[in-house]
DNA sequence: TGATAATATGAACATATACTCATATACGGT
DNA sequence: ACCGTATATGAGTATATGTTCATATTATCA
C-alpha cells in the first residue's frame, strides 16, 4: 500500500539509528557523564570503569552520529555533547524513569 | 569508583530498554501510525505491508515494555499507545529529522 | 630521535535481535 | 461441535551488536 501514513525510508533510517544509539547502557553512561562536564576518553575510562577500546569505539560512534564532538589538548582528546535535542531527550527520560 | 556521577542499574536497564524500543525502523512504523488511529494487527499488517508474526511479536514486545496497549474487539484486537512521554518524544525525533 | 602516554583501529568472538515458518490459541457464526 | 478468521507463540536462522585483545597512530618531552 505505501500511503501517507508511513514513514519514508530516510527519516526512518535516521531516527532508529539515533534512538538505537541512546538504546546502549554504555552508551547512555557515556552520554550522561558528558552532559555533567567535559571528558577526556581516559576520564571517562575511570569514571565508568569500562575499558579503553570499548569507550573509544563507542564515542566514534557517537560521532558519526554527530551526538558528541571533540576537541584535542595535548595527547588527550576530550569529548561533549553536540546534538542539545537528543541530549534533552535522554536527561528528560532518565528523570521520567526515576519517579515511577 | 562507582561515584554519584553515574547511573544505577535499574535506571539504566530502564532507559535503554525504552530507547531498544525505539531504535527499530520497524517498531517505529508501528508506533507511528498508532500515534495517527487505533489500528488491529491486521491493519497494521495492511497499512504497514509487514507478516502477521512479525507485528504480533513487535507489538508483545511493546506492550511489555507499556508503550501500546491493546482491548479485544470480536476477534480483532486494537492497539493504541499507551505511553505519551514517549510517544511524544519519538513525534517531536521524527520532526527534528525531517528539516534538517 | 627514542621513549612514554593517550587514543584509535581491526579482527575475532559471543550474544542479542528481528524475521520467517509452522503451529497453537481464541473468538464468532452456523 | 465444527469451521473460518484473527492473533499469538515457539523454534530456527541469519544478521547486527558490543566487548576484548592485540596493535597502530598521534602527540609530548627528554
Amino acid at each position: 500500500m505505501a500511503n501517507n501514513i508511513d514513514l519514508d525510508k530516510e527519516t526512518l533510517f535516521i531516527v532508529s539509528q539515533t534512538f538505537k544509539a541512546l538504546g546502549d547502557p554504555t552508551r547512555i553512561r557515556i552520554l550522561h557523564l558528558l552532559s555533567k562536564k567535559e571528558c577526556s576518553v581516559g576520564e571517562i575510562v575511570e569514571h565508568l570503569s569500562l575499558g579503553q577500546s570499548t569507550v573509544s569505539h563507542q564515542l566514534r560512534f557517537l560521532k558519526n552520529l554527530r551526538l558528541v564532538k571533540s576537541r584535542r589538548e595535548g595527547t588527550s582528546i576530550y569529548y561533549s555533547p553536540e546534538d542539545d535535542h537528543i541530549m534533552d531527550i535522554l536527561e528528560k527520560t532518565i528523570e521520567h524513569s526515576n519517579h515511577d
